[in-house]
DNA sequence: GCTTATTCCTATAATTCCGATAGGATTTAT
DNA sequence: ATAAATCCTATCGGAATTATAGGAATAAGC
């Protein structure tokens, strides 16, 4: 599972895909998002370059790139981690897991690293820009 | 990610399928599981019916049934629940998500299916009888 | 300039989950 | 009897998650 954060991270960056500029008031409302909580989540994304923003009335947050350059692979990675099941089976952000004797000779791994492909194919292949369509894995 | 217990679980299950019965000191020794966590973990498995038990001098743990027929996904979704990325996304164990407004329209939830699909089609073809195996994704 | 609407910053809090440990009761083979 | 094993109940520290509170800083519009 991807937390709460992750999930209110995509509605609110397709939310701005969709309608352009706005504020964290008028997403909050719109994505039913608790406000305060989607402040400290849209300056992660800032931080990330997800997103930049302008200060002062008539202010808010726009789309640092196109929503067609930013995929759910990015987002989640951003807010959730690696997107495999465990640390040794990432292959952006490979980790030894703390127990574990000989990674080479692990049992679980291989799985885990083909699992982790399998999702990686189809969120690097879903945009911001369209949501909804069929990724094309190849 | 999975939890520790999960990986803790599929390695515990994949020595069973290898070495067959064992006690829990046996395979927490040769799996570097802590002990007395083992036995929480063994004691859950049982009550999914993966493994039977015998009490007593030279007892021990028996899969329940042939490890060809237990898969990473059997053991996952006990141990962790749905491999699904978002409770709206599970087709084994669909719920709504807390905060959303209307799933018909949900932005995200499309791509965690197909998402979820991958997963599943690798994790369900991977067996503790063969785990370094390539899952025959049809 | 004043007001208002906004982002930005820091701090805190409640709750839950995770990973584990402790201590002993019970069962069974020898 | 003894030893070796599962079973049972209880507890626990720490981390992560999901927020909330309160106000400082900034900028636009009148």
């Amino acid at each position: 599972m991807i937390s709460q954060k992750s999930r209110y991270a995509l509605r609110a960056l397709i939310h701005l895909a969709r309608h352009g500029d706005a504020s964290i008031a008028t997403i909050a409302e719109h994505e039913n998002i608790p406000r305060k909580y989607l402040e400290a989540i849209m300056a992660e994304l800032k931080l990330h370059g997800f997103v930049t923003s302008r200060r002062g009335k008539s202010g808010g947050y726009t789309l640092a790139r196109p929503a067609s350059a930013i995929s759910f692979a990015d987002v989640l990675r951003a807010t959730d981690g690696p997107l495999a099941l465990a640390p040794c089976a990432s292959r952006t952000a490979y980790r030894r897991c703390e127990d574990c004797v000989d990674v080479e000779t692990c049992s679980i791994r291989h799985a885990l690293i083909a699992a982790r492909d399998a999702t990686a194919a189809v969120l690097e292949a879903t945009f911001l820009s369209d949501p909804e369509a069929d990724a094309e894995v190849t």
